[in-house]
DNA sequence: GAGATAACGATAACGATTATCGTTATTGGC
DNA sequence: GCCAATAACGATAATCGTTATCGTTATCTC
């Protein structure tokens, strides 16, 4: 993978914020930078670096959203008004027993519920 | 919501797999019996049994797939064969600590790895 | 059984994402 | 530092899952 400026800066722009955004997100706040960059450009990266596992992909709600944070954590997604949230790993203990013969990769935990702004 | 057919065979179908079907499988099942059916309606029963509570939609990787078991409990997908298999809740144990302030409506937990044939 | 209308089938539209292609920027060897 | 090779770019067309439209059909209530 070549160096290129825009790639650097998506990759800047997606590490300075805490928000989960998608690609049209980071599409608007690149185009402060680099008026000329196109949709294409923000997706193309966001596939690379997820890839080279530089970042990581969210699913929730059938459109892609991305967290530049890429150490152990969950999320936590209120309802209401759809904004993810980081819950550290040392704060959920989980147990498994049952899933004999599965080799574990990855854990994936999502609460949903209702975060304290919106209740 | 008024009876139909269509509504009626689809939820049959999808209750009768553990394989937790996207659309188009369905569509292709439900096509034995309803040659005629069109995709459309398939997609539009699956929206309207999702928001009636009647079944359940799941994001993974940016399609929808669909159970038909609504009881609570938890996934493990393969990324090899991409097959999702479901996990009792007794299996597993979550403690949660750090979560405050926010109310919690519902955890969806997904363990990503191999599965026994896939290994 | 008739009228009201939810649901249908066919198909067009939509929105997120990916592919294409000619041009530009980065890189490694001279 | 310059040049050739090519990765990455910007613009835009294509793809694909899903939703909306619309005239017709099936279900339900009286």
């Amino acid at each position: 993978m070549r160096y290129s400026r825009q790639r650097e800066a998506l990759l800047d722009l997606l590490r300075s914020t805490k928000s989960h955004p998608d690609a049209e997100w980071l599409y608007t706040g690149l185009r402060k930078e680099y008026p000329n960059i196109s949709l294409g450009t923000v997706y193309r990266n966001l596939r690379q670096l997820t890839e080279a596992g530089e970042i990581i992909e969210l699913c929730y709600g059938n459109i892609s959203h991305f967290d530049g944070d890429i150490s152990p954590h969950y999320h936590m997604k209120c309802n209401n008004c759809n904004r993810i949230y980081d819950i550290p790993i040392s704060s959920v203990s989980i147990n498994l027993s049952g899933t004999d013969n599965f080799e574990v990769d990855t854990i994936n935990l999502v609460i949903n519920g209702t975060c304290r702004n919106c209740q």
